[in-house]
DNA sequence: AATGAATGAGGTTTCATTCAT
DNA sequence: GATGAATGAAACCTCATTCAT
């Protein structure tokens, strides 16, 4: 009665961890149950299908991985700070729920995904955009398409803490700083 | 003779490209035989299994990464010189088909691989290593784990060739150029 | 207290409604439910199981259906009198609830009537076949068998009915009228 | 290899018994594959769906009935005749497969029958409605609505049928002259 | 060698029933 | 008494694999 987990959350969360590690085909949906102890029908009290569970999923994902790199964004900073800013946003979300980051990075594209899911993302994208093409014009950021700078940098992040996740680096606080710096060099104008 | 290895390849060709785009889970014996133009049955002539295939295709994969990035390395050239040649010997294995070097990223961790897919891949990481740990004994490169740096350069690139597959992105050889001094900036040492 | 005994009625009648149009099998507990707006579980207050209420319903409508027929039975009137008689307990018990009739009539024979729904129903049959078989004895109607002859009138009767619940028939006394001389010239002797 | 019962129609067969029998929504697809003797997979090879299966097996039935009701259909006979070789078709159907007419009869007002079924039933009930509208015109024939008429035929028609399916009642040329006669009495004007 | 019809285990989903509140 | 969340057996359907042709 007092800080039960609900039912739902832990159907979402089962559902999160296994759809991360085994992919959403590779998940059934008894294996969800049995993870979140739950019979297999309780799932369709809270979820209407498979499909939209995982669509849920990214949508709730998504929503937290945005407000992680949006909130206390430094407007008016630099953009090496922004910079920082949004790769500490993106580490405290993956270092909350380390499946997560994983979940929607291998999902961004499935063929299940409803427009909803598709709009949600792609508005972390606009924002992210938003940011490269500003550090280009103010000279800051490599003539790079906005959507290969991201790329690089999103590639390299979810690489790292999937190799964090299987445990085959540890994270501490300075590799944290030796990556961001590393990232920060892979887009920056190098000057002589 | 000829049309019986060209069935076999067609039957290869198509599953990678399934395999690529669905994943293992989501792609079906019969789709894969309707896209290689062969009775369901046949497959079973050149494949054991789903999961022979799979990892016949991944081995055949890897073995053909791991010599595009091998040939002609130049053993006594710089450390920028080696790391330019294996970026190029990557962007060649992507060029020569787009859908396979997604294929190995996406699938290097499945839980289907068997162990001499697991060693295949191992064996290209243990190359990558060694290369790294050179570069970081020499000064040239970031004292970070091996494993982060590989995974750096392997997440930008992966997720580069992936908007370029998906048509987001136009493969030009300023691009590369680009991507490739991105890269190696991500990795190397900058001395003030 | 009276809202007790309505809510087994709103049960009922829901039940009944929904078995009419949708077939015992069709039609699920939650169903029945929703239309007589109250909670699944409070089904089960009033009926042991789904399988006990179509059972009830049943008996409940055929017993309603043979007093309906019976009231009043001119027992020493002509045959003709008689049959008129029947037809119109019949009418009375269709108009009073549209539904029950055709519940009855498509239930009649299915599997899941347990053997006092049975001999209910064998009760009334019986009633209809010794009045059939006296109208022979005196040589009013036709020589075939009990079965057959209120298998027309009650196949007839409720085929009308359905049209009728159905909107592709208005009822009218005239139309009436009309169905009950054409129901008895079908079982009646034709005198030249 | 010879006279061999193509699977597909054992499929079909099997269908039509027990939805003539349990109806649609009590027959299970594993007792359909029990009783036709074939996996439950080989079903989905033929037949898309269920729910296609019932619509095509009316449809069939319903081409099927039309036929019989059709062929040699005494267009510049009398009203009498015609009755007559209605009424005759409807036997050599109902005999030819003694559960199809019971199965059309009872799924004709179906929920999950499509456009097509309704329109081939339509167009049954259409002739019907022809043959009744020019008994009416040339005086033979009641003047009830061609619904109401049909109804009482086809009603009366089915549930001696049905008697005869379960062997209630013993089918002989004599019995079904009466049944015959009975029902042109049913329908026609009886002039005094 | 090549096929694709056939299979049944196992996938997703529904639903009659129970039971804690 | 009344509820509806929870359950698991069983529904419909898919698909990896086999095998007669």
């Amino acid at each position: 009665m007092e800080a039960t987990i609900s039912k739902r959350d832990k159907i979402a969360e089962a559902a999160l961890v296994l759809f991360a590690e085994r992919g959403y085909d590779g998940t059934t949906v008894p294996m969800i149950a049995d993870k979140a102890e739950v019979g297999a029908g309780t799932i369709y009290r809270y979820f209407e299908s498979k499909e939209v569970l995982v669509n849920v999923l990214f949508q709730e994902g998504v929503a937290r991985l945005h407000e992680s790199v949006m909130r206390g964004y430094p407007s008016s900073g630099t953009i090496r700070e922004q910079f920082r800013h949004i790769f500490y946003g993106m580490v405290g979300f993956a270092k909350e729920h380390i499946h997560e980051l994983y979940f929607i990075e291998t999902h961004s594209n499935a063929r299940y995904l409803d427009d909803l899911s598709r709009d949600r993302f792609q508005q972390l994208l606009d924002f992210l955009h938003s940011y490269a093409d500003g550090g280009k014009e103010q000279g800051w950021i490599r003539p790079l398409p906005a959507d290969a700078l991201i790329g690089i940098v999103f590639g390299a992040f979810t690489k790292i803490f999937t190799l964090i996740r299987a445990g085959k680096l540890a994270e501490t606080p300075e590799l944290l700083a030796q990556i961001e710096e590393s990232c920060w060099d892979a887009v920056r104008i190098h000057h002589p």
